[in-house]
DNA sequence: ACAAAAGTGTTGAGTATACACCCATGA
DNA sequence: TCATGGGTGTATACTCAACACTTTTGT
């Protein structure tokens, strides 16, 4: 049967459930985190997977991202991304469904707990998640691939530390994302030359007697994003 | 409204037409090009349009793209990426529809002119695009800026070109894909020193008296991958 | 012989990497 | 005073960018 057919037009053309999931990564210091809920209804109810919804027709797919996210974590006007959206017709077992994949990243400590706890979720360790339903396995690998892609082209790292935050937290971060290690006086060199960060004169003395100076990211820095120094940048 | 509501669950939500519209470029030894469609169905009949379809119940969204390939080129197994999906309530005038965007790479030689000609479909210059139906101006500036994101990273201009080519070649692909000149020494040591490309004892004389070298890309290339060398890479 | 495109090396600057010790503080 | 994490500098290798002339050959 042909795709492209004039007379396959809008109200012969059959439509189809479209949800939205949203893969929600946090950092609490030590280690890049994943946000997952346990089902609530049937099919699979009690599994663990990523928090979603389908998506109602008077709703935009971003905003229905958005309603998820607040609904689950009482959190607004947090960074968020569409990942990719999945479409094997049979990833659903109960009937067909498509499912836009989104990431999101938040400051662990400003998520309301109490709506969490209302859905039953739980924070994991990247390298120690959870049997996921349906491709929710998948949605993860491909958000914290995208997340890395992405971490190395622009400063979202930023999106997952509270507002003040010390640069052994953001080497830490760093190391937790690409899960490797980083010389100290590299990054800290390295960083600093990006002139993004702007230092304070306070001390976070919760990890060390000597205590570590607090910096912010400053919003207003431009990036030089004109270099080409990539692998296949001829 | 809550969406997230065990209440709302498959038989209690809405469904939504889904289209999938595909990015085709090309490349004709001068300039990256894009294949338009006129558009063969109410409203906006006749205008510009990237190639699409409604998805079907019965087909995952990559067959889909992939049909849509090949009932408008007659082409199989061509390069072909997932590019975003676009979800806005009002993007269609006749009633919601959400479409998920795919690019693709072809050989612009490859391709089965009959089939193209059936569709009332046209080549354009990437710099030279006339205006297109609904949002399919956005998805084409998107797909400009996936691929060379992505030629910046793996060797897909390979996709573009014909089996065998020549240096002079491959660096007016990469000219125009970024739209800026190379130096052509720099260029030429950079591709080699990838060890990705097989040089052959013929030569193509169809642009100077000389002739310059045919090459052909190496299938099996291992790409050094492992370079931690860009800009957020801390 | 000449026009037109193909092909070729070197140098300087900037960036990444490797590496080890002293500092400040609370217990 | 000592254990713990915070903070600092230098030398080497590498990669990028800038730059101009010679070669080949058909007409």
């Amino acid at each position: 049967m042909k795709l492209i057919d004039p007379a396959l037009t809008y109200n012969s053309s059959q439509k189809i459930l479209v949800a939205v999931d949203c893969t929600i990564f946090g950092f609490d210091s030590k280690n890049l985190k994943l946000l997952l809920f346990r089902r609530k209804v049937e099919p699979l109810k009690g599994r663990w997977s990523l928090i979603g919804a389908f998506l109602q027709n008077d709703l935009s797919i971003i905003d229905g991202a958005k309603s998820i996210l607040f609904e689950s974590t009482g959190l607004k006007d947090i960074y968020l991304e569409q990942l990719k959206t999945y479409g094997a017709v049979d990833r659903d077992p109960v009937e067909r469904v498509i499912s836009v994949g989104y990431y999101s990243l938040i400051r662990i400590d400003d998520i309301d707990i109490l709506s969490v706890e209302d859905y039953d979720a739980k924070w994991f360790n990247i390298d120690d998640i959870p049997e996921l339903i349906l491709d929710h396995g998948t949605m993860v690998s491909d958000a914290i691939a995208a997340l890395r892609i992405r971490a190395r082209h622009e400063p979202i790292g930023f999106n997952l530390l509270p507002d003040y935050f010390t640069l052994p937290q953001l080497q830490a971060l760093y190391e937790s994302i690409f899960q490797s290690k980083r010389d100290s006086r590299n990054f800290r060199k390295k960083v600093l030359s990006l002139n993004m960060l702007e230092k304070t004169d306070k001390k976070d003395k919760s990890q060390s007697k000597k205590g570590a100076f607090l910096y912010k990211f400053k919003k207003n820095a431009k990036l030089v994003k004109d270099r080409r120094d990539f692998l296949f940048d001829f």
